[in-house]
DNA sequence: TTCCAGGCGTATC
DNA sequence: GATACGCATGGA
């Protein structure tokens, strides 16, 4: 990774980077495409517009500070994905995704707006998801946090029209709150705790909280079981992965959930 | 009209 | 532990 200051903009060169690819692929919901190679979005309530350019991609309006503490963790652009990719490449249907959709990169997402998010994409289809969270935004001028939300009723939330997640968000909230949940806490611990911690909130089970450990706390051994990821693993991967993929397999779920999703039928 | 969507809670065995 | 069913909403 290297960068260039120019004006209020950042420019930065990266390989293993492809803003389609990354920002559309089901794993953030906040990210508009507004021109050709242009998205606007935001992490919790720092906003960005960033456009992929001839050599480079452009930061715009963001400050350095910004850009080394917010986007370099945001885009994981410390993370070395080409030697990722190749050892992943080792087996044969995940060098096929990898080849299909490259520029995935795992987003490292705010801990709370992930859990949040991922709570309301259940049995839910991706533009839903979107128009509800949008519709979250604006209710309380921004992606709130959760002290924001302190003693939300589940009939305050109706003008989301989240259906039956009213509820759920409104029992998340209330834990995170109350103190009985301390995502800081649950990112520090071992998986398999952190995944049974996060499920004694309502409405979160073992999908969303795979969700939430891999997009939210980085925990990249988590693979999160969809309808999607279960045809992959039916149709390709009978008896689970390789070993040589468990040590990426949150990525390689990116590269799988995308190529099944979107190339095979 | 019916089916489905990045599932989960509950009841039942 | 496994399986069956209902759940809000909206697009196909």
């Amino acid at each position: 990774m290297e960068y260039i200051k120019q004006g209020r903009d950042i420019l930065l060169k990266t390989p293993d980077l492809n803003l389609d690819e990354t920002l559309d692929c089901g794993q953030a919901f906040r990210w508009e495409k507004t021109g050709e190679n242009t998205y606007r979005g935001a992490m919790l309530n720092t906003p960005l517009t960033v456009s992929a350019e001839k050599d480079y991609f452009r930061f715009s309006d963001t400050d350095e500070e910004t850009f080394l503490n917010v986007w370099v963790p945001y885009f994981d652009l410390e993370t070395d994905y080409t030697a990722i990719k190749e050892q992943l490449s080792r087996d044969s249907t995940l060098e096929k995704a990898c080849a299909y959709a490259g520029g995935i990169r795992l987003l490292r997402q705010d801990s709370w707006e992930a859990l949040c998010s991922f709570i309301i994409s259940q049995n839910n289809n991706i533009p839903r998801i979107k128009g509800i969270i949008g519709r979250l935004c604006e209710m309380y001028g921004g992606f709130p946090s959760y002290g924001k939300m302190k003693n939300v009723a589940p009939d305050d939330l109706a003008p989301l029209r989240a259906g039956f997640r009213g509820k759920y968000i409104a029992d998340c909230v209330q834990k995170l709150n109350g103190g009985e949940i301390r995502l800081d806490e649950v990112k520090a611990l071992p998986t398999d705790e952190a995944r049974k911690t996060l499920m004694t909130i309502k409405g979160v089970g073992p999908k969303v909280a795979d969700c939430a450990l891999l997009y939210g706390m980085y925990k990249i051994d988590c693979v999160p079981m969809d309808v999607w990821m279960k045809r992959v693993m039916e149709q390709f991967y009978p008896n689970g992965f390789p070993d040589f993929v468990q040590e990426y397999a949150g990525i390689a779920q990116q590269y799988l959930f995308h190529y099944m999703r979107t190339k095979i039928n």
